[in-house]
DNA sequence: ATCCAGACGAAACAAACTTGCAATCAGATG
DNA sequence: CATCTGATTGCAAGTTTGTTTCGTCTGGAT
């Protein structure tokens, strides 16, 4: 019964504007899609119910908090075994230098977005995480240079 | 000139609850780590000027609307010259399903993360992306199986 | 043709944010 | 040691924004 209704072209472009900005009064996002301020949060509840707005956050600039150091990492593991797997992602869900841990086919298992302050940290957050685990098989590391564009917006366009 | 000044406790508790949930009222905020609602509203605003806190905004359940698929792709170039490095940055910041583009140092010159509706989409892409942009050299794909963590959280602890 | 469900807008209402102001505190200065 | 300066605070008033109510409208099924 609960039509998941895909969403019109008004729900479109109000989580268009949400992702640059929820701050957005409604009432301007209600002038900007021609709807009343009213509709528009109607709409928008009914998307952080169903699960369609995950969540809404204030994006930190992690260098201007003491972590400059942005680092990919391929992890490639030795069993594949469902129970292991899962005990690994727990492993990363649970850290919080940890930023993004995707499950991945290709040459690697794992690829973690690690932030931290000093390499140090790194390097010591390398030790407990994949020397002391023995189903991890090699991991590479690449250093970020850049964060050309940092983002989780999603084109709805 | 404002010393940036940087962080006291305060300023990291309510970035630690930002991070988490930005529409917390001020009063809460407030409640959580001993200030009052005015006091709490000119921090946030403070590093709003400041750049500590990027933006605001909502995050999307990308497979809700219609985006299903995460890949990482690992790019490199054939030549490092500045302009051409900069030419190759412009390019991916111009393209709504890169999400998120690191200039990296290892194997990678750039690593990518993308977000499409299908297979065909993404195939499209790296034809556009790759195969007509005579500086690429090589790129790998990995497909995300499982989205076992995603933020852009920052340890403020 | 009628009914029903869902969505809308206008306006009233409640909650949250913002600003002005006086008081407080810390560190620098005479 | 007193005082000054600058920054930060809390309170209270003022303003903006979010929320609810209610009557209306539309589209689809009976």
């Amino acid at each position: 019964m609960p039509a998941p209704q895909s969403l019109d072209s008004f729900d479109r472009a109000i989580l268009a504007i949400l992702q640059k900005d929820n701050t957005t009064p409604q009432r301007a996002i209600g002038e900007a899609v021609n709807l009343s301020a009213p509709a528009v949060q109607r709409r928008i509840k009914r998307m952080e119910e169903t699960g369609i707005i995950r969540a809404n956050v204030a994006l930190v600039d992690p260098a201007k908090v003491g972590h400059p150091i942005t680092l990919f990492v391929e992890v490639e593991v030795e069993s594949e075994r469902a129970e292991l797997i899962d005990a690994a992602k727990r492993g990363f869900i649970a850290l919080p230098e940890v930023q993004q841990c995707y499950y991945v086919t290709g040459d690697a298992d794992f690829i973690l977005v690690v932030t931290v302050a000093t390499m140090a940290e790194y390097e010591a957050l390398t030790r407990r995480l994949f020397f002391e685990n023995n189903n991890v098989k090699r991991f590479r590391t690449f250093v970020a240079m850049d964060r050309v564009k940092v983002g989780l917006e999603v084109p709805v366009g």
